[in-house]
DNA sequence: CATTTATTTCGATAAAATCCGAAAATACCG
DNA sequence: CGGTATTTTCGGATTTTATCGAAATAAATG
């Protein structure tokens, strides 16, 4: 990685601190922007050896970062050692942990608001308040996982142009939805 | 609150769960999810008493969900004490939760790419593949920034519209933006 | 203004997460 | 197969975060 530049140490140190309130390792992270700022796939110990961490810790980080699916591992010709890079695709990426987040995080608590908000209709528990109060918030769920799958599957750059559409959307919306 | 049901306990240790995931202190997630089911404003020793937790936490708790702007200080007459409601609209909340986030995690790396990619760009640093990556980033938390924006000054009830579009929307942003 | 009631602050402790380094496991080579 | 390079596992040390309870502060009452 020939010396990150203090701009790019900065970027990474940052990387770190966002993880966390994130609810992500501030080292995975960390090890995240490095392979990112890469031009070309590191090994382990290049990663420990720039961010002054244990071998250990990496090799960990690395299997975590694995299993978000957000880097793959390279193996190159002539050498032993396993060589990660992230996906090149940024737009891609953030796609892989949006879904992510939302099958470890999202769907479970979406199972649970229906199963309370049935079991609160059924047993007429004196609770007709947060009986009413847990349906509101599973339809705000439900309404997102409509929005979300819909998005899901449309090529990124259909996304990009919405996304880029401006007031236009507002609009468009206005004029299609009304009766 | 008098007493809750397995349902309601089940949801509120859920909620407490979820929210060490999103880097929210279970406790004040547990709070949160208490206040959320109430059928009227509580106090803090209610809610001390039926979480099991010591007043002080309770108190700090309750603190930081006003830093959210979540819940609301209410004052009974004929009571000294504090009671404590949430927004009563759960996609007003919901936007709410967003925005905080918006301001507190995504505006500050915004900050940091703008700033990596102008130096990057000006120092010629023999990283051309960093720079190009972290502009990519840039571009897209930009598009995302824009999105947001859009969607944020929509009445909830347009948002609500466009989330339940389903195919059309696909297909509605399809045509719009084909030249 | 003394007393009661309610809330917050703060230092100590407990619990959890992070990280290390040694040892084990795995893969490769001659 | 023995030796070497590489990665992973794991127990425990370290650090961070969460939580408690006592003391301080603040607010209301008579």
């Amino acid at each position: 990685m020939s010396e990150l530049t203090p701009a790019m140490q900065d970027f990474i140190l940052h990387w770190g601190e966002m993880g966390t309130s994130w609810g992500i390792n501030r080292t995975v992270a960390q090890v995240y922007a490095m392979l990112y700022l890469s031009s070309r796939p590191l090994t382990a110990d290049e990663i420990c050896e720039t961010l002054s961490l244990a071998r250990s810790t990496v090799s960990t980080a690395l299997h975590e970062l694995q299993g978000w699916g957000v880097i793959r591992l390279i193996h190159v010709l002539g050498d032993r050692r396993d060589h990660f890079e992230t996906m090149s695709d940024i737009w891609e990426m953030f796609r892989v942990i949006l879904n992510e987040r939302k099958r470890r995080e999202f769907d479970p608590t979406l199972a649970i608001l229906r199963k309370t908000a049935t079991i609160l209709s059924e047993e007429e528990s004196g609770h007709p308040v947060a009986k009413e109060k847990v349906e509101d918030m599973l339809d705000l769920f439900e309404t997102i996982t409509t929005a979300y799958n819909q998005v899901e599957k449309m090529p990124t750059e259909t996304i990009k142009k919405m996304a880029k559409l401006g007031d236009g959307l507002a609009k468009i919306i206005g004029v299609v939805t009304q009766e």
